[in-house]
Parts: structure tokens; C-alpha cells; sequence
DNA sequence: AGCACGCCGACT
DNA sequence: GTCGGCGTGCTC
């Protein structure tokens, strides 16, 4: 007779298959192991979900969601396919990882399939047995080369000396289980604690593993360096790998498998990376932890960051959470009286460290000084207030670099008429279009249509048709008049040379590798100024930057956004570390902010450089409000070819959960148009949903699921392109 | 999610 | 006459 087993396949919740499916087995299937079972008239991967047993039809109602997952209602036995195979040579997935899929598919309101399958590399789908056979070959001979076993008690001899306060953030790490908040100022070397801690996670036995990430693609290469640098001689080649969505679905396949036989040792990469398999896995380090990219933001809306600490729960493993600028949800759980975080704060910037010029003397905590121009007091319109002029044809003078940042790419924001009012929308988004002049065109950045400037205006023929408001490319133009009139010095000519201005934003490095090289053409000194999104704000280090000046970032004081201010700050504080890298030029780095609300609290605690006290305001607007961290969110938002499909489905669901919503103590708002209410002649609307307690409102999450179900096939739900949970949203 | 089936528009 | 658009429905 055969075995029943259940086997999830990547089928969404919302397509009638929320659950696994059950197959028949001729042996014994491990929960976990890789296979490949038949579904509907192809093949596909999937992994076995439970113990074997002889399933019997169960309905799922009235259950909870993890035990859901795992009864689903199945056909009578007679149709039961049968599992085609199982993937040879793979170790199965172990109970950590399914428990932490299990819970991110619950907690996210995803199916557990659809989690499971997109944690595992695409090209494990469609590989089969003689292939893969051929991958681990290849895999095991490259694994043959060091003793992996000589990394216990390795003690690289050229390791940079610890300052007191990286000495007492390992001190005190030691001490306590974990979670903690590494809360370091920027340059403060929290790349070297993590090290440290990695070097102790490995040591404890040879087959150790460690977890690291980051938030961004583009910091992966030289995170990835620096740990190779570190570790590779010790642990060998083939012992540090990457996984981030830029890599190939070969390289990633190979990641993968490494991380999973335990070959990886040190996994380096951005949110997906939490999923990893990794057998052994002994630390977590999430880097940057406030950084918006670690909220996947379509199909399992999951936060890495929590994922991680979720995990490193599960598997009794430490989780380093590090920032200059923490999340205000993590700040407060680590508060000291009775957060679940250990607090550790090394203010600090290392004192020349990797500098020839290194002075032991020098005040390890000089930041930047943070000025404000009052722009009231400017003259009207001024983009650049003359006294940032002159400070920035001073830096220049002297053979320094200046970063000026402005969030906002394109030429200018929107086209308009100066006759008419007519001004560029887009045709298919509710949404200007931006104009860019470096091709002529009028792009939307919603939906990426793009389309040559018109020569007239379309509504009146008026061929006056002016850019309103500006954006990098602009401030690059207008930058390069102002600075037309200088010179820089240069040895070999006594005239002085012109200034070289770059601009780095999405549209200058769309192609692949020109991110790096303009970055290089930076750290190489061949560019005097640097204008650019916050894409440069993060991480690089620029050693010869002494001035950077944030043009205009007022927007965010006044947001509807209860997290703009965090997320302003973050970005200015950032943003100020890019300067004075080099500890030679530390003393003369300043941070500039033009606005016309100096008073603004935000700009007195970053002149101070205070993050405490910026997050102590902040948290005591927020428990006022009852916002986040001191109540729980989550959103549902659909998708429709009309803006009264879209929130006629939302407040139908509404009004049929709202009993239960009562019930459980969630608030359940109006449907509301999202900001930008239409995208790709989509309309969008969405419906909060909150409760003081996060427990009552995965509750209510998961009792209410049918009701949207039952909504959705109603006809108040008829016209909805689709809808989607996104639990502890990050910008509502 | 895939993939098939199914019923209406401009091209080899 | 067919290729192909994506709406609807099904998959253990």
C-alpha cells in the first residue's frame, strides 16, 4: 500500500490551493526532502510538508492558520497522484527553516507554499536529477581544497586593533543571549564587531555557520570583500558566498547549495536571504536594520529584519541588529527598562584607522558639523543659498570634495504650459511625468512610459512649454554655471583646472557596472562635486569628502507619513557620515541643510547629532497617536480596473468583518484611494486595519481571510484585479 | 502561480 | 483563412 504525503507546491492563497497537496509515495518521504510531484498537466518542484500518514478528508475552517496549512482538505484517495521523484543528494530542508516558513507564511498571510518556493533558487524548479547530479559534483571537488577544520581557534595575526568600545560591544554580547541593537555611530566599526562575533560563531565548531545582510544590492560587493579579505584564507575559497537578486540563476543555484551542504560558512545578502538553508547556522547580523529594503514589497510582504530575529529565536542563535539610526520599533525594544533587545552604543568614530595620517590625540567623536540656512532669509528662489556657495568654491579651493544630495531624479518634476494648464500627466498613472533632458523625454516613473518632450503644447499648441521645480539633472546644470567661473588646483597647471561635476542617480548607472565605475571615478579624486539621490548617502566611503549639503529636505517635515521624519533623519545622518572619512580632514567636515523650518525639532537633534532624543520625541508623538510601535498594522489593498471596484471590494469586506474585527479589539478604517491612485490604468485603493495588540489582529487576520475570499467571488468583489495583505506595513 | 481552454481582432 | 490577445477555471 502506498504513503500519503503533503507536499507544498508555489500555489498562492488566494488561487483555491492555500494548503499542501497530497500525493502518494512508494517510500517514505523525510519532511523537508526535495521532489518533484505532478500538478494539473505539468511538473513542478515541491517540498514535503509533513510526517507520512493515511490522510483523511479534514475541512480546514474554524482552524488555526499553521494547523490550516497543514490539513487541507484533500479529494478522495482514488485521484491521488503519485510523487514523480525526489531530488537526489539533497539533504532535506531541516525543522528550523520549515518552522520559519511555516511562521512567515502565517504571520504574512501567505500560503506556506508560495513562502517555501520562493525561498528556494528559481533554477531548482526546472533541474533534473542527472543535472543536479552533475551541480554537486562539481560543487564537492571545488570543496575538497582546506581543512575547513583549521579555522577552530584560528587567530589571524594582522587583525586592526579594538577601541574600548568595540572591546566592550564584544564585552557586553558575551554576556547577554541576544537580540541586541548595536547602535553605532557611523564610522564607529561596527564592520569589525560583526567580524569578531563571526570569527567566535565559526570557531564554536567546524561546520559553524554565520548569516550576514544587508539592505542593498549595491553594498553587497564590498561587504563581500572585506569578509573574503578576512576569512577566505582561513576558511577557503568557496567558504564566503552572496545571495541578492542581481546574481544569475546559476550563481544563485550555487550559493544555495553551498549555504545548504554547509560548504558556505559566511552568507552575505540582502533580505532573501533569510531564508537561506543553512544547517549550522550559529549568528545573524542584520546590517543597517532600519533600512526600508529589508520590507519585501510585493508577494509575501515579509520583513527580513523581524524574520531574522524571529529565527534566530528558533534556532537559540544570536542576532546582531546594527544601525547609526535605528528603527523606532527597534529602539524601543531595546529600551532599558524592559525591552526585549540588549542596547549596546559605541559613539564613537575609529580614529584613523585605516588612515597613514592616524592621530591618537584626535577626539574619536568629531562628527560633522551640522549647519542650517534659514532659506526665509535667502534670496527668493535661490536653489543654492550663497553662503553654500562659498562654502562649497572653498572645498574646491583646497582640493576637496562636496556631496550634494537631492531626492528627486530628472531634470524637473513636471512640464507645464505657460499659456494653458496644461501640465505632462501621465496617460495611464494619476502622476506627473518627469522630464528629463539629458534624451529629451518625458518619463513616467511610475509605470516607465516614456515619450519624446512634445514640441507644442499638446492642448493649445502654445510652443512654450517650461520645466517646473527641479531634480538631479538640474541641480547638476545649474550647479555647473555657478561654478563655471572656478578653478581647481592643480600642480601641474598654475591657472588651476575647471570643476568636474558627476551626477549618480538611477538614471546614470541604469547600466550594469556604472555604478562602479562613476563610484570609482570618485574615490579616484576625479570628481570635485558629486550631486545625486540617496543612493549615494549610503555606505561609500569617499575619504577626501569635507562638505555635504542636503538642497532640500523639507518634503518630509510635513508628510502625511508618520515615518517620514524617521526615515529624513536617518537619511541626514547618513548622509553627514559620507563626510569626513578621512581622519585627516575630519576636523573641517561639515553637514549643510538648507530649510525654511530651522527651528524644526529634527534639525536641532541632528545638529547634536543626537538620535536619542530625536527618537524619544519621536516615540512619544507615536504613543500620543497610538502609532507604531504602541499599536500593530496591517493593510489590505486591491487592485481594479475602476477606483470604485477597487474600494467597493475593501469596504464589502469591511463591512462583513466588522463584527468580527469588534470582536478582537481591531479598528478597521474606510477604504481610502492610495496616494498615487492610479498606475498603469490600474485604480488602487486600500483599508487599515489596527489593534493594540499584534496577537488580536493576526487573529483577526486570519478569521477574516475567508470573508475576503467570500467577497472576492461575491459581486461586490466582481471587477478586482487582485488584493493583498500586507501585515506591519511601512508607509500607509 | 502556471497552464489550458476559449472566444474575438489584424496579419504571416 | 491562422496567430494571438487575455478572461475564466483548474490543479492533490
Amino acid at each position: 500500500m502506498s504513503l500519503t504525503v503533503s507536499v507544498l507546491v508555489h500555489t498562492p492563497a488566494h488561487s483555491g490551493l492555500g494548503g499542501a497537496l497530497t500525493y502518494l509515495s512508494e517510500q517514505p518521504l523525510a519532511p523537508g526532502a526535495l521532489v518533484r510531484v505532478p500538478l494539473g498537466s505539468r511538473e513542478t518542484l515541491g517540498v514535503v510538508w509533513d510526517e507520512p500518514s493515511t490522510a483523511s478528508g479534514t475541512t480546514s475552517s474554524g482552524l488555526s492558520a499553521s494547523a490550516a496549512q497543514t490539513l487541507d482538505a484533500s479529494p478522495s484517495q482514488a485521484k491521488l497522484k503519485a510523487v514523480s521523484a525526489e531530488l537526489s543528494g539533497l539533504a532535506p530542508l531541516n525543522a528550523a527553516w520549515r518552522a520559519l516558513v511555516t511562521f512567515a507564511a502565517s504571520y504574512y498571510q501567505r500560503s506556506a507554499g508560495e513562502v517555501a518556493l520562493a525561498a528556494l533558487p528559481p533554477q531548482l524548479r526546472d533541474l533534473d536529477n542527472t543535472q543536479l547530479a552533475r551541480r554537486l559534483k562539481r560543487k564537492a571537488k571545488a570543496d575538497q581544497a582546506p581543512d575547513a577544520a583549521s579555522f577552530q581557534g584560528h587567530t589571524e595575526p594582522n587583525l586592526p586593533p579594538l577601541t574600548p568600545e568595540q572591546t566592550a560591544a564584544l564585552a557586553a554580547m558575551a554576556k547577554h543571549p541576544g537580540p541586541y541593537l548595536m547602535f553605532g555611530a557611523t564610522g564607529s566599526g561596527k564592520t569589525e564587531v560583526y567580524m569578531r562575533r563571526v570569527t567566535q560563531a565559526l570557531a564554536q565548531n567546524p561546520q559553524a555557520q554565520a548569516l550576514v545582510m544587508v539592505p542593498e544590492i549595491n553594498l553587497t560587493p564590498q561587504l563581500e570583500e572585506r569578509f573574503i579579505q578576512r576569512f577566505a584564507t582561513a576558511l577557503g575559497e568557496g567558504s564566503v558566498v552572496a545571495m541578492h537578486s542581481g546574481m544569475t540563476a546559476a550563481q544563485r543555484l550555487k550559493s544555495w547549495l553551498a549555504a545548504h551542504q554547509g560548504a558556505a560558512r559566511i552568507v552575505l545578502g540582502t533580505r532573501m536571504a533569510v531564508f537561506a538553508s543553512m544547517p549550522h547556522l550559529r549568528l545573524i547580523v542584520v546590517d543597517e536594520e532600519h533600512d526600508p529594503s529589508y520590507k519585501q514589497q510585493e508577494g509575501a510582504r515579509y520583513s527580513a529584519r523581524d524574520l531574522a530575529v524571529y529565527r534566530g529565536k528558533l534556532e537559540g542563535v544570536p542576532v546582531i541588529l546594527g544601525s547609526a539610526t535605528p528603527s523606532l520599533e527597534t529602539w524601543y525594544h531595546s529600551r532599558p527598562d524592559g525591552g526585549r533587545y540588549a542596547r549596546i552604543h559605541m559613539p564613537s568614530r575609529v580614529g584613523g584607522a585605516s588612515s597613514e595620517s592616524s592621530d591618537p590625540k584626535a577626539p574619536p567623536s568629531d562628527l560633522p558639523l551640522v549647519r542650517r540656512v534659514d532659506m526665509n532669509h535667502q534670496p527668493k528662489r535661490a536653489v543654492f543659498s550663497p553662503p553654500l556657495i562659498e562654502a562649497i568654491k572653498e572645498r574646491i579651493a583646497r582640493g576637496e570634495q562636496v556631496m550634494v544630495l537631492l531626492n528627486r531624479r530628472g531634470y524637473a518634476p513636471v512640464l507645464a504650459c505657460t499659456e494653458c494648464d496644461w501640465k505632462s500627466d501621465c496617460p495611464y498613472c494619476s502622476a506627473y511625468r518627469v522630464f528629463h533632458k539629458i534624451d529629451r523625454s518625458l518619463r513616467c516613473h511610475h509605470c516607465g512610459l516614456a515619450q519624446p518632450v512634445p514640441r507644442a503644447c499638446p492642448s493649445c499648441g502654445n510652443p512654450d512649454i517650461a520645466p517646473v521645480g527641479r531634480g538631479t539633472e538640474r541641480l547638476e546644470e545649474h550647479l555647473a554655471e555657478l561654478l563655471a567661473d572656478i578653478r581647481r588646483p592643480d600642480p601641474g597647471h598654475p591657472e588651476g583646472l575647471p570643476v568636474r561635476i558627476a551626477r549618480i542617480d538611477a538614471d546614470s548607472t541604469r547600466l550594469k557596472g556604472e555604478l562602479e565605475s562613476q563610484l570609482a571615478q570618485v574615490h579616484a579624486g576625479d570628481v570635485d562635486v558629486l550631486v545625486g539621490t540617496q543612493m549615494i548617502a549610503k555606505g561609500h566611503d569617499f575619504r577626501r569628502i569635507t562638505l555635504v549639503a542636503a538642497v532640500n529636505p523639507d518634503g518630509a517635515l510635513f508628510s502625511s507619513d508618520f515615518r517620514a521624519p524617521e526615515r529624513v533623519f536617518s537619511l541626514l545622518m547618513q548622509s553627514a557620515g559620507r563626510a569626513g572619512r578621512d581622519a585627516a580632514l575630519r576636523g573641517r567636515s561639515e553637514m549643510w541643510v538648507q530649510t525654511f523650518h530651522p527651528a524644526h525639532p529634527l534639525f536641532a537633534a541632528l545638529k547634536q547629532h543626537d538620535y536619542p532624543s530625536f527618537a524619544e520625541s519621536q516615540l512619544k508623538e507615536r504613543e500620543q497617536a497610538g502609532l507604531p510601535p504602541f499599536s500593530f498594522q496591517a493593510l489590505v489593498r486591491s487592485d481594479a480596473r475602476t477606483q470604485d471596484a477597487a474600494q467597493g471590494f475593501l469596504q464589502a469586506a469591511r463591512d462583513a468583518g466588522a463584527a468580527l474585527a469588534e470582536q478582537f479589539g481591531v479598528t478597521l478604517y474606510p477604504a481610502v484611494p492610495l496616494t498615487i491612485q492610479r498606475v498603469a490604468n490600474v485604480e488602487r485603493a486600500q483599508m487599515l486595519m489596527e489593534s493594540a495588540s499584534r496577537t488580536a489582529l493576526q487573529k483577526f487576520l486570519v478569521a477574516w481571510q475567508d470573508t475576503l475570499h467570500a467577497t472576492r467571488a461575491g459581486t461586490s468583489g466582481k471587477g478586482v484585479i487582485r488584493w493583498a495583505v500586507d501585515v506591519d506595513p511601512l508607509s500607509i
